[in-house]
RNA sequence: GGGGUCUUAGCUCAGCUGGGAGAGCAUCUGCCUUACAAGCAGAGGGUCAUAGGUUCGAGCCCUAUAGGCCCCACCA
């Protein structure tokens, strides 16, 4: 901060500077350390798909927020950064550039595929990393790693043979989710299942040996090219007869069986379901309980193969219509009702998932599982907020296999290797020389990749080294607070922590602070199709890093999903502007002054009022943080900056300031207070806005190296004047009352006025008789007397009772006897209403004997206070009286 | 079908273990007072969705109800 300070604050002019000087000074870097405690944490590595969007701009916030905070509590804080390669979404972001330039992915073959993607991948991970700086995070980025980097890669290879050799991972084939545009097998957790209104086509087969018919009705008459039984409920009076006899599939003309199965149910439909186990999970388990055939009618891009006959080449949905036109015209056909259903749909591209029957491979999770359910038992794990628990437990609880094979390019390659002799696999760490089985020598690995949340799973001990015994990863490892978003606790927390405990033995964090989405200004979800998202770095440039920042992280509760828009952020930016032109005010008074630290008994009730406020506010904010409160702890840092230190202490402080000629040692105290208490509170909200306080620390406290690695404010009881906490309550109060009857009764602003404070408590009197010259501005005051009884005041007055105070402020000629006797009337209605209500209480036997006694002689003291206010009106009243 | 969550000032939302309802924005009234008009001072505005219950005491805990949102689930 030069001399010439700006009006305003212009977020432009330093954040890359001081961004620049934190990493060239290496303070986000960590490096094991074991005289000091760690706090470790990993980003969720964004996908380099594309520039990141608000959600990771409240992500990374948070972070940061947690890092700073920690490393100024003085722990060794470690921030990983890095990217995911995130397979599917970045293969089919590249495959679709490539289309744009007429080149078909195959032509270019794997080699160059991959190749042209890592060029991508380059340019997007770059660009989010700038992206990153901006927001200012102070994550260690000499760690920066992506998920397919060497290490990763180590892991991940290591990962597959480990639970391989375990029996954890098996081949097989199985029912899986297909997409049939991306050509590839999908886990559950990437099937989004829609609502979609469609219909319900009733079919009758002919029962072989009989006239009869049986009805089914299906939402897919498609898949009956592929039907090998008709199942209806083995207590289903209905069709009790028929269950062994055959039923003949129309237009196929197949004889298939009718059998009896508890997975009908007798309510739904027409009671018999047709059955189809290559394209159905439920039916797939039908007919695995029943030995039935498995008919396949697909191709890899769901068009019908040539087990669907004269179907054959078509597409399922043409395959659809034609089929039931068929049926129509062969008298098949009952009736088409309306009806809506889920259909599950590839979360990557919205296309219809096609389920079918696959080799591939799969890691068995009943085992895996128990761990990480344990863990949230036990409290090895929590989740903030803790309504996610049922989530985590219920997804786990309920586990599948996990599908961790994918049919693209982009991503890990299987370490599996297929003998070209007898086609028999072995996994392994490098190609075999030769077959275990057959001696063969030549060998083929596995086309497939892995799913992207393999690698991400073992993210938080991947990035410190693992497999290998680092001093990484046996000082920082297991981390300590992972933070996302709700929307990926089955994707990824879930199996980070079933990973965490079968590779190390430990859950990999033991808190996951979740946060919600940021949606737009109408509450919708910010999407590219709806054009409503808001660029993190557009606003950066509107309104600085720390603004956004602030406005991210406050007005939201942990978990809940938060609105943007822009005026929150314009509030947020003014706050920042006025802590700018607070310590803009205070830098321009202790320029050139040696500022020495006053005893304390030279300090005044006013510098010993706000010290001990913000002692007290180290204690709460701290407290919030630790409770991951963080919108809780920025509220009272903001409060107290802008309500108590700028608009209360630092206009106190100004009558010393300008007369620092006369009293030079005041002056001293006013200003020592004014940079000690700016120091604490920039160090409290440093965490939340790390720009604007970071340069104007810089400039406070020059001799410092930097605010971001100085140390958080401790309480210190020390530093607790309750009295004067108590003394300042009143003098605000006094001056409020001021301010309001002035207001009230549109008093000129040049008008300076007497002031008579009247009070019994002479201590309360001798406590502001040390303020009077402070605060004569703030009340618009001539002249203040204080005394313990009402002299001097002539009945002219216009009264303002305060609790232990009454004041008086003579207008003269703008008093009116009536208004004022009203005035008083109210009050003291008001005053009845209160002290009626606390006697009520007190009058409560149950409550006198049930509550807890501080309530009880809070109630007390109250009354007692109201009381006194009522004498105090109730006396002027009097005075009033012309009688 | 199961689970979660929300309903508080005109708007957007806070409100931690139950002890006299808060903020920001917006509105109204004064102020260019030598840090700040991105500001200062003041004001108005709420049956805390509804109905019960627990309790001396409920915005907060319990049970229903209504409406909104979200997640999970194999009803063809």
């Amino acid at each position: 901060m030069g001399k010439e300070l700006a009006k305003t604050y212009n977020p432009k002019e330093i954040e890359e500077k001081l961004y620049e000087r934190w990493c060239e000074n290496k303070y986000f870097h960590a490096k094991a350390d074991r005289s000091k405690k760690p706090f470790t944490t990993v980003m969720p590595p964004p996908n380099i798909t594309g520039k990141l969007h608000m959600g990771h701009a409240l992500d990374n916030t948070l972070q940061d927020i947690l890092i700073r905070y920690k490393r100024m509590e003085g722990y060794n804080a470690l921030w990983i950064p890095g990217t995911d390669h995130a397979a599917i979404s970045t293969e089919v972001k590249v495959t679709n550039q490539l289309k744009e330039e007429g080149i078909d992915k195959k032509e270019l073959g794997r080699e160059g595929f991959l190749e042209r993607t890592w060029q991508w991948k380059e340019e997007y991970a770059g660009a989010i990393e700038n992206q990153l700086k901006k927001l200012g995070i102070s994550c260690d980025w000499d760690r920066e790693r992506f998920t397919m980097d060497e290490g990763c890669s180590k892991a991940v290879e290591e990962v597959f043979i480990r639970l391989y050799e375990k029996g954890y991972i098996y081949k097989g084939s199985r029912i899986i989710n297909w997409c049939p545009v991306c050509k590839t097998s999908l886990s559950d957790a990437e099937v989004e299942h829609e609502e979609q209104d469609g219909f319900f086509w009733h079919i009758k087969y002919p029962v072989v040996g009989t006239d009869r018919f049986l009805e089914i009705a299906t939402t897919r008459p498609e898949t009956m090219l592929g039907d090998t039984a008709i199942a209806v409920h083995p207590d289903d009076e209905r069709y009790k007869d028929i269950v062994g006899k055959t039923a003949v599939l129309p237009l196929v003309n197949r004889e298939i069986p009718i059998v009896a199965d508890y997975y009908v149910d007798k309510e739904f439909g027409t009671g018999a379901v047709k059955i189809t186990p290559a394209h159905d999970p439920n039916d797939f388990e039908v007919g695995k309980r029943h030995s039935l055939e498995e008919i396949n009618v697909m191709n890899d891009d769901a068009t019908i193969n040539q087990k669907g006959g004269k179907y054959a080449g078509m597409g399922r949905y043409e395959a659809r219509k034609a089929i039931v036109e068929d049926l129509e015209a062969q008298g098949y056909l009952v009736k088409i009702e309306p009806h809506s259903h889920n259909v599950g749909t590839h979360d990557r591209c919205t296309t219809t998932v096609e389920p079918l029957i696959k080799q591939q491979w799969f890691v068995k999770m009943e085992e895996l599982a128990k761990p990480a359910i344990n863990a949230l038992k036990t409290g090895e794990l929590k989740f903030v907020p803790e309504r996610f628990d049922k989530i985590y437990l219920h997804w786990l609880e309920n586990i599948k296999d996990w599908c961790i094979s994918r049919q693209i390019w982009w991503g890990h390659r299987i370490p599996a290797y297929y003998c070209d002799e007898c086609k028999q696999f072995v996994v392994a760490r490098e190609m075999p020389d030769t077959c275990p089985y057959c001696g063969g020598t030549h060998f083929t690995q596995d086309e497939d990749t892995l799913d992207t949340w393999f690698s991400s799973a073992l993210w938080p001990f991947s990035t410190l080294g693992w497999p290998d015994k680092t001093e990484d990863l046996d000082y920082f490892y297991p981390t300590d607070v992972l933070v996302t978003g709700y929307d990926i606790i089955f994707f990824w927390v879930i199996r980070m922590v079933f990973s965490g405990y079968e590779h190390t033995g430990k859950s990999p964090f033991h808190t996951v602070l979740i946060h919600g989405l940021v949606r737009d200004s109408q509450g919708r979800k910010m999407s590219k199709s709806l054009g409503n998202g808001i660029d993190p770095l557009e606003v950066i440039d509107q309104y600085g890093s720390d603004a956004l920042r602030l406005t991210l992280v406050t007005g939201n509760a942990p978990g809940n999903d938060m609105r943007f828009y822009h005026e929150r952020v314009e509030s947020s930016r003014n706050f920042a502007n006025k802590v700018w032109n607070a310590s803009r005010f205070i830098l321009m008074n202790i320029e050139n002054e040696q500022l020495t630290q006053p005893d304390v008994s030279t300090l005044t009730e006013a510098d010993k009022w706000i010290l001990s406020k913000v002692n007290t506010l180290a204690k709460d904010v701290t407290e919030n943080m630790d409770k991951f409160e963080l919108g809780i702890a920025v509220q009272k840092v903001y409060d107290f900056i802008w309500d108590e230190f700028c608009d209360w202490y630092i206009e106190i402080a100004k009558y010393r300031i300008y007369h620092k000629e006369e009293d030079p040692q005041a002056a001293n105290c006013a200003l020592w207070t004014l940079k000690t208490v700016l120091g604490q509170a920039l160090k409290m909200l440093h965490p939340f806005m790390p720009f604007v306080t970071e340069e104007i620390y810089s400039a406070l406290v020059p001799e410092e190296e930097s605010l971001m690695i100085s140390k958080w404010p401790v309480y210190n009881p020390e530093w607790n004047f309750a009295s004067s906490e108590n003394l300042m309550d009143h003098m605000k109060e006094v001056i409020r009352g001021i301010r309001n009857i002035r207001a009230e009764m549109n008093v000129e602003n040049s008008r300076k006025t007497k002031v008579f404070i009247i009070s019994e408590d002479q201590g309360l009197c001798s406590g502001m008789e040390t303020l009077t010259d402070f605060v004569k501005p703030l009340m618009n005051a001539a002249e203040i007397f204080i005394s313990t009884r009402k002299e001097g005041v002539g009945e002219d007055a216009v009264s303002i009772v305060v609790p232990e105070i009454t004041v008086y402020l003579p207008l003269e000629d703008l008093v009116d006897f009536r208004q004022e006797m009203e005035r008083l009337k109210k009050e003291e209605e008001k005053l009845k209403k209160e002290i009626s209500r606390a006697e009520g209480m007190l009058a409560n036997e149950r409550f006198i004997s049930k509550a807890p006694e501080a309530k009880v002689q809070e109630e007390r003291e109250k009354l007692e206070k109201y009381a006194q206010m009522l004498k105090q009106v109730q006396e002027r009243m009097t005075g009033l009286n012309p009688s």
